[in-house]
DNA sequence: AGGGATGTTAGAGA
DNA sequence: GTCTCTAACATCCC
């Protein structure tokens, strides 16, 4: 499910969750999402404290501070399409592939679960100082929210291809965080055809993303920070502008949603009100 | 039954 | 080397 505002919601329920806590178990239901980590290396953190829990992109970074003198690690999560952190309280997750058991002096203990259906998702471990040259290794382009960028910048990063606008952006060696739902969000709000190549966008239409970008992150954060996330899959009701509307009236000029495919992906847009 | 699903990446071809 | 696209990963839901 998640792009970068479901990542940002996921980490800060990691954060509240762990605060002030020590790692005191370690359940692997399904060794398939660990990547170059064993259980026993995990195991082998057991009693560290947790530290910083941080967003780089999709990812959730988890500190771990070892006792002694060893150096701190990162828990890195990727949910790819359908995994999630869940606190497991009594009723245990549908399809858990991991579980954190958490201390904190005499309270009870909790457990911080990485469910994923499809297991796609991926833990990894990394000591905190290499983290840089793990994304790095990625070749992870730079985040596009908190920060704010302006046109001119999005033109460098996104305008020398001659692929289509909303594929471009789901790139993420060149902007990272856009997603399939926010890409057709950002095109729709900067009213800008998604079928147009990158390359021919003006300095206007760059302008018009650079604003678009940030304003789908921050909509979509107001709407699932409040109770719980909005999976477009899971029932609840669809939080976004045109994605998952086809058919239905644009919010803008009434005019009917409708979905094609790009890049084997879904796009959504208003033909009437999108780069006439 | 078949098709589609919020992501990423290795590999192929131009 | 660079750019672009496809297939594959694994499972569930409509």
């Amino acid at each position: 499910m998640p792009e970068l505002p479901e990542v940002e919601c996921f980490t800060r329920d990691l954060a509240r969750w762990t605060a002030g806590r020590r790692l005191v178990g370690v359940e692997l239901p399904d060794p398939r999402v660990l990547s170059g980590v064993s259980l026993a290396d995990l195991e082998g953190l057991l009693g560290s404290a947790v530290g910083r829990c941080w967003r780089r992109a999709k990812w959730s970074v988890v500190e771990l501070q070892p006792r002694g003198e060893e150096p701190a690690r990162a828990l890195l999560l990727h949910y790819r399409m359908t995994g999630k952190p869940v606190l497991e309280d009594g009723a245990r997750g549908r399809k858990v592939r991991l579980r954190l058991r958490l201390a904190r002096a005499s309270e009870p203990e909790l457990v911080v679960a990485f469910d994923d259906s499809r297991c796609l998702g991926e833990v990894h471990l990394e000591p905190v100082d290499e983290l840089p040259a793990f994304f790095a290794a990625r070749r992870l382009g730079p985040d596009c929210w908190p920060e704010r960028h302006p046109g001119p910048w999005w033109t460098a990063r996104l305008g020398a291809t001659r692929r289509a606008v909303k594929v471009a952006l789901l790139d993420q060696h060149r902007v990272a965080g856009v997603g399939n739902i926010g890409a057709s969000e950002a095109c729709f709000r900067a009213r800008l055809d998604p079928r147009l190549p990158a390359r021919d966008l003006d300095a206007a239409a760059w302008e018009a993303l650079a604003e678009a970008v940030p304003a789908w992150v921050e909509a979509t954060l107001a709407e699932e920070l409040g109770a719980e996330i909005h999976f477009v899959t899971a029932g609840g009701s669809n939080p976004f502008l045109v994605y998952g509307r086809e058919g239905e009236p644009c919010a803008r000029c009434r005019g009917p949603i409708e979905r094609f495919v790009q890049a084997h992906r879904s796009t959504f847009w208003c033909p009437a009100c999108q780069g006439v």
